[in-house]
DNA sequence: TAATTATTTATTGCATGCAATGATATGCGA
DNA sequence: TCGCATATCATTGCATGCAATAAATAATTA
């Protein structure tokens, strides 16, 4: 962004909530945080304002800002929202999209294949994988530019940030547990992805824009299933409190 | 909202856009409105800020904040973005819909025939039209609201709003011609109108998402196809600017 | 002892003075 | 007269003191 202060405060607590060392609920007093940055409280709350925007931080009037908690309704909201925009995105993508656009699709496609191939046979897959989910958010942000749709680019790239964090939130409480059980359940989530991944793509590259459409919003509708049912088995509700709690620890 | 000063200030300025008091473009100085509103310059900054999320405004740093101007190609993917999520929005509706959901758009469907059936047969059309798109957007907005979703609902009435806004300004422009010649028109558009809202009324009642989103999709593809061709033919390109210098006028 | 009220405290909200910046106008030289 | 450098001015950006509010704590009474 411009080098005006509201932007580094902005840049600089975007970053803690993103890097979750600023947890889901954590109170964020102007006071406290101009004082850390080393700016006024107005430009801290000026950046957030913009925070709130983001969908990352919620505020209150006299009661001040929070890092945004989201429940099980909003979570499933924003996932629906989401197959909204991107499925229309890869319909309006397969239209609209031009050859450099198609290259840079089909290389991430590749990328990830490569990364594919090497998880399904490496013991540890923790650090491949973390390439994996860049791998395929570079595949989206792909699409969503051969589009050509600068608003619905945005949004959606703004739900895929608070998807990010709710999900990694949850995988911290989540991980634990079943490791040896998730291997072969892994495996096989992989195998579909690059299934519906390559059918995304050879429907955009033959221009096929309701194909593109209907894959995406497949694909898109399996990621939210898996993420839904393993947030049932987890916990039965309150996922979200319940961490806000937890978290509370790391106050800094 | 609540009565802090902030919110007075949001308000004010809002109604006043909404009412093209300040047309596209005009400067909108803090020192000014704070004057004007009895607050001080702090408040309306905050005002302002809230008024860029809503899309009414943009701001640039050291610059100030002027109402948005919208060239065409920020019209069209704001007009993608809504046919994306109210056609989903529509088929969440025919799944989630309750009795009571339904017969609210029961409802605003009944008033939207009585007025059209008045608008066919009546010579002046110009007060039963404005009654006319009232009731379509109580039709939408029931719709959105069986859906069960409120993010989407939120941002599609945000859409709705910057839509208006412009629509309204360009409409200015558009009406001093052919009201004759738009007669046969316009009446044409009614019946078609009808015809699409029946039928995604229909799809929502037997719970049909897939028809009621398709429906929908093909609704409002409709009245983007018509809104981007009078836009055409009114002037070649650059008409939000022109608009903008046009409204200059008003300054107060 | 429990509950309710009064008091204290911490934090947000608001206003205003000063500094920084971008736009405009002026003046100088070619 | 035109172009360019400089100065002036208006407006935003920033910081801070004070007021308003809500929460936490203490005190008082039934």
């Amino acid at each position: 962004m411009k080098d005006v202060n509201y932007n580094v405060a902005y840049d600089y607590i975007r970053k803690r909530i993103l890097n979750a060392e600023f947890g889901a609920g954590r109170p964020l007093m102007a006071n406290l945080l101009a004082l850390e940055i080393g700016l006024s409280r107005t430009s801290v709350r000026e950046a957030l304002r913009q925070l709130e925007v983001d969908g990352l931080v919620s505020i209150r009037p006299h009661l001040g800002a929070r890092v945004k908690t989201m429940d099980i309704r909003e979570l499933r909201d924003l996932c629906e929202m989401r197959l909204a925009l991107e499925s229309h995105a890869a319909g309006l993508a397969a239209r609209n999209r031009t050859a450099p656009d198609l290259q840079e699709i089909k290389f991430a496609l590749e990328v990830m294949r490569g990364l594919t191939d090497r998880i399904l046979a490496a013991e540890d897959p923790q650090p491949l994988t973390k390439e994996l989910m860049d791998a395929d958010v570079r595949f989206h942000i792909a699409i969503m530019s051969a589009a050509k749709n600068e608003l619905i680019k945005k949004e959606i790239l703004r739900l895929h940030l608070i998807n990010r964090i709710v999900a990694g939130a949850f995988s911290k409480l989540a991980s634990p547990e079943g490791t040896a059980l998730e291997k072969e359940e892994r495996n096989h989530r992989c195998r579909g992805w690059m299934v519906s991944h390559e059918a995304i793509y050879n429907a955009i590259a033959r221009q096929d824009s309701a194909a593109a459409k209907a894959e995406m919003e497949q694909h898109i509708q399996g990621i939210i299933d898996n993420r839904l049912r393993h947030l049932a088995q987890t916990q039965e509700a309150g996922a979200a409190r319940k961490l806000t709690e937890e978290e509370r620890v790391y106050v800094n």
